[in-house]
DNA sequence: CATCTATTTAGTCAATTAGCTAAATAGTAA
DNA sequence: TTACTATTTAGCTAATTGACTAAATAGATG
């Protein structure tokens, strides 16, 4: 999919990813750093934090060697929002239906 | 993936499921009128149902010949709290950050 | 320059996904 | 029973995904 909130949510959609975000909640991580806890071999890796990049859920910048990856949270704040919307809608639906059950209470 | 998460996640990664959902949200509802905004074929609109409940997302009724689905928010609570542990670790570590430069300002 | 470390690209493969049509099943109603 | 509506199953296809190995690139350092 190409929206991207889809895209947002098909890269939290695999452990290994989110286990990566929750690491780097913690600060700035190379690739190597992000590999070691997992059995994946680098390019594997490597895959991963493009797709999360791609997603707009870390940057990278570029020292030396290295390229730093950095935890961005906008796109996390676009799916509490989508969150919410549901939950609101929701809450209004029964608002709705609270409002009429007090409406024909009064008409009973 | 196997997990509870990833299941969410990637049943969410569709906007044509994300829709569904936003729908439910407003009342149960059953295949058919499930389909009537889309165009795509019913046993489409079927499949990606069974990915919602297959994650838990929504719930299926029997009456006559209809199976309406109605909304779950279980998942979407996890998803939310899911959210939050990042949020938290973020914090407690900006939390940290400050008390470090905190006592270094002392011993400066 | 040669080499070492970090990372990515290329190419392969198996599994999954999202769509379709055609056919099967479940239940209602004539 | 027959026919009609709602929904699912089966079987197909093309695209995507997640893993791998081998090789390429980027930059630092002997």
């Amino acid at each position: 999919m190409t929206d991207a909130l889809s895209l947002t949510f098909s890269a939290l959609a695999d452990p290994t990813r989110r286990a990566m975000l929750l690491r780097l909640s913690h600060g700035p991580a190379t690739v190597k750093e992000l590999a070691e806890p997992f059995q994946f071999s680098l390019p594997t890796i490597s895959k991963h934090l493009q797709v999360l990049e791609r997603a707009g859920l870390i940057e990278r910048g570029r020292e030396a060697q290295y390229r730093p990856a950095q935890l961005q949270t906008a796109p996390l704040e676009d799916v509490a929002h989508w969150l919410e919307t549901l939950n609101w809608e929701n809450n209004l639906d029964r608002l709705e239906e609270y409002l009429c059950e007090l409406q024909q209470g009064r008409q009973a």
